[in-house]
DNA sequence: TTATATTTATAGCAATCGTTATAAAAAACA
DNA sequence: TGTTTTTTATAACGATTGCTATAAATATAA
């Protein structure tokens, strides 16, 4: 069983690929954002990329495999954006509203059509009877709370906190609000909204009223 | 195409019925609950309450309506088990402890094995695509929201809070935790961890440490 | 009894599922 | 030019999907 070959060889032997793996990876993940893991049948797949399904098992493995591997992707790219985020000399709130921001670019697609956080809305569903996903969510889910714990944290040592503050505790709100606002916009909520809820959550964490952007 | 005949029909006519709609009802959620709407075949719904097809779809309508009304019942178990948490003269850190204990003791089944809420784990994956789903989504959402910032009004009128404290902006940060709670029972955190988190957030909530159950 | 009404179990429908066998196509190497 | 290597497109595999036609089973009513 042969996975993807060397992406980097010179020349190859034979036939050219005529996909272009990352592109396809992309894609892939686009249709599975909407219809989800179960929700989504392998020639919806193999339709958004382009690519027949031979070759997608060439390239991928299988549909486990691609789905992990779109997932693994979503959670590098929410990562990085969330620490380029909270990195900085930004006060406080604005680096939270920067890292709420940044999610919420990925929740409404180029359409303007809201389709919630690629993890909340499809990950979460099979995380229960797949342990390999699970572990994915479970993994990602801590990276985010350690990410926003270490930025309160400096934000304690530099005087935007009372010293009483807990670190801790206000990285639980941090990343719920991370949370809430990833399950309401694919319920259909609305951008201005979503804004408004980072904002009031931005304001108590903060421990100060935040202007609206 | 007729739907449910009269429950309580005195003599029915013909066969009598050999299941009990209500209990039915259960088994089939305990089965959407675990692997889905998409991940759930009907045959499955079929094992699980010991019904035939053709019965389902006789007491039902068909797997989507049997899933609407299974969201339904979710959602009003949940809104009575919050109200009743939030009402009456507990203190205010008391009454979300007790409304975030309620969710617990849904997302965790009587065997101990997590598998989070129905609603975060199931119906939110649907929603982008059905928006009869995203609609009862979003209606639960929205009663949560109504609550938790009914409670948090009359906390502050009877001084639970302090007086320029923001009854909205911390009804959002009530509500992103019992999401955020929602989510990691679903991705296999385990009851210690989330009443730890519960307890944390209550304490910012509220403004005062909570103390451990 | 017989007729009527309703639910049951069985079996099967066409459509779709994830996946793969097959062979033609397109490249480098000899 | 062939030979070899890799990818392609087509088609199909058995299993499963949501759903239903059919007829036997079980009740009341006449």
């Amino acid at each position: 069983m042969p996975r993807r070959k060397s992406e980097t060889a010179a020349a190859a032997r034979g036939r050219p690929r005529a996909y272009d793996a990352e592109a396809a990876l992309k894609q892939a993940t686009e249709t599975f954002w909407r219809t989800g893991y179960s929700g989504t049948p392998l020639d919806k797949i193999a339709a958004a990329t382009g690519m027949s399904p031979p070759s997608l098992y060439a390239a991928f493995g299988n549909k486990h495999a691609l789905y992990l591997e779109a997932l693994a992707r979503y959670w590098e790219m929410t990562q990085a954006a969330t620490r380029e985020a909270l990195a900085g000399d930004r006060p406080l709130a604005e680096a939270l509203m920067l890292a709420y921001e940044a999610a919420m670019s990925f929740y409404f697609s180029r359409k303007g059509s809201a389709r919630g956080c690629f993890v909340i809305g499809t990950a979460v569903a099979e995380a229960v009877e797949d342990a390999e996903i699970r572990k994915s969510v479970a993994g990602g889910l801590r990276m985010l709370d350690a990410d926003f714990e270490a930025r309160l944290r400096t934000a304690r040592e530099r005087g935007e906190l009372k010293q009483d503050a807990d670190p801790a505790a206000l990285a639980v709100l941090a990343s719920a609000t991370m949370h809430t606002i990833a399950i309401r916009a694919r319920a259909g909520a609305r951008l201005p909204e979503l804004r408004e809820i980072a904002r009031k959550a931005t304001s108590v964490i903060c421990g100060c009223p935040v202007e609206a952007d």
